[in-house]
DNA sequence: TTGAAAGCGTTACCAC
DNA sequence: GTGGTAACGCTTTCAA
């Protein structure tokens, strides 16, 4: 076995040293025709001994497609996020495809950079995660690459999109606070230009107004879906003087953050504050007391962009079946 | 302007339309060469008009190059990697590189599949983050593209390989348990057949030994690097009556594991327990109380794996410039 | 069953 | 400066 200098081998290559057309080749590579017994046996040995792979960018050129489905994230370090990445990922890679993945950071510039050049590399379709994207500018891809879309709501020919419930979650969570004996229950918000925090906050209030407990404006705190943000919020809670017996967190990261603050005056959760999150990130299992959240079946919503996009690619008919957000009651509530 | 349905455009038909050649339109894409004003602007409007935009695949075919870097993870959801991986991002980004992410779960036949399939689709290099494959298998593959490994020291004519002084962690980890009054010193494991783990664990008795700390087999517990590992290895060494008054867990995940298990039975930390843990992960900052652990400088291992990659490259040459671990001092251990 | 050849969208060499 | 054209590695008619 003669090995051209590491340089690779080509299957016009294997067709000659094969006696063959690179036709046949070919043909023998994807099975799309018979090919006589004889040199099926001998392209084998030839493909073998030269260690032949495909070329699949060359096929992709051909065949106009790259069976790569570009992935459009907010962050590559995201434990949110990336949970739905695995989704995708057992999703497709079954099928072949591979997934191109690009972080926009929630800037809208960047996210529409990155998704031209999802396009420029001629990924087959796109996944959008979340963003702050105008509908109008994915309407606008949509016209050059399918799009699904989680969590906007944006309808076109060749856009799917779906999202989860936020404001019921956070009604489920606030009413099972209240349920719990709490009616002084501080909020901390996420940021204003979130549509699924303004959803949650709008959750937070409706449920409190159902049973007649006041919205006290001074127990809503923003926070910025951080650690670091539930930090100051609840030093803020604390410093204004406020009464309350619960925090409704808008994410878990946020609830991490407060139950901190919490920690540094040695308050202590859940005997003198209650605290619920929402997300239900895998680490929300394990803080101290494990966080009583709203769960986000965020691997679910990735199984199912995954089978969307194969649908839209044309593949086996996708049938959504997509788990509702459920409160997961752990220890950081307290019936008072 | 008329679209033809939504078909892309190509460099041939921005030429014909312009009424020049498909080589003068390269050229002016490219700089490749000088263009006379007057066409490089009917060039310039017609590519406005049919919103004309290259096609990387064919230039990726024709050049020889993806422009692509294929990084084999070894969980798409590990904070761990994925510190790294914006590192490498950040790296190569400025420099029109992608990344190609694909992950081999810690399974040496699943990671060299993947990079197999990483080779197939032609990347212009593979950036490995640990794993489990042999290093010949990595020289191997190391013939067919270049490779920079992190957490591996294997040596070729194409491979980069680097590592951090995981032992040297581990004993100043334990240093600080001795300095602060600690004897009786307890030892969460990795995987066995984990190097990483196994030097972690080579630290902590070296350091013991040196400070002629008896090593006691039964304060030695196995963990899995996963919370759920820590958590039983408490529940363990809590079972079998040992005295100690510190743990060294060999991960950040177990740290948070064995801290749970200490809470369920009211056992405070670092009153009554002290915990250190190692990585670093930023959810560390976060944890009641705060955790102390070695900090492991992954987002600047991610640059170096970048830069080593550029320059394999044949970009500028790279600078390595790598931070060493280093102790961070939280709130988890108490001097006794 | 097989081969010749066109073509996918680029780039680059060779003339002019 | 610019155009013609071969070539990158593959797939797929069209004939035979």
């Amino acid at each position: 076995m003669k090995n051209d200098e590491s340089s690779t081998t080509t299957l016009n290559q294997v067709a000659q040293a094969a006696g063959v057309s690179p036709a046949t080749v070919s043909r023998f590579l994807n099975g799309t025709a018979k090919v006589a017994d004889e040199k099926r046996r001998t392209i084998e040995r030839v493909i073998e001994e030269l260690n032949y792979k495909p070329n699949r960018l060359a096929q992709s050129l051909k065949m106009g497609s790259t069976r790569t489905i570009g992935v459009l994230t907010q962050s590559l370090e995201s434990g949110y996020f990336n949970r739905a990445m695995v989704g995708i990922e057992d999703a497709v890679k079954a099928s072949g495809y591979a997934l191109l993945i690009m972080s926009g950071h929630w800037h809208a510039d960047e996210e529409a950079e990155r998704v031209e050049l999802l396009i420029a590399r001629r990924v087959d379709g796109v996944a959008i995660l979340t963003g702050n994207m105008s509908d109008s500018q994915i309407l606008d891809f949509s016209r050059r690459v399918p799009i699904v879309a989680f969590g906007r709501k944006v309808a076109g020919e060749r856009v799917l999109s779906f999202g989860l419930d936020n404001y019921r979650g956070a009604c489920e969570a606030v009413e099972f606070l209240v349920e719990q004996g709490h009616r002084r229950i501080a909020m901390i918000t996420g940021p204003a230009d979130h549509e699924d925090a303004r959803a949650r906050l709008a959750g937070y209030c409706d449920t409190l107004a159902r049973h007649k407990i006041e919205v006290d404006k001074g127990l809503i705190v923003p926070g910025d879906f951080q650690e670091s943000g539930g930090l100051l919020a609840v030093n803020q809670l604390l410093a204004s003087n406020q009464r309350f017996t619960a925090i409704f967190a808008s994410n878990d990261l946020t609830a991490y953050g407060a139950r901190l603050a919490l920690y540094r005056r040695s308050i202590r959760v859940p005997d003198d504050i209650s605290i619920v999150g929402f997300d239900d990130l895998h680490s929300s299992m394990y803080t101290t007391p494990p966080l009583t959240t709203v769960r986000q079946p965020l691997y679910e919503v990735g199984t199912n962009i995954g089978r969307m996009m194969l649908g839209m690619l044309g593949h086996e008919q996708p049938e959504m079946d997509m788990p509702a957000l459920s409160l997961i009651v752990r220890e950081s509530v307290r019936r008072i």
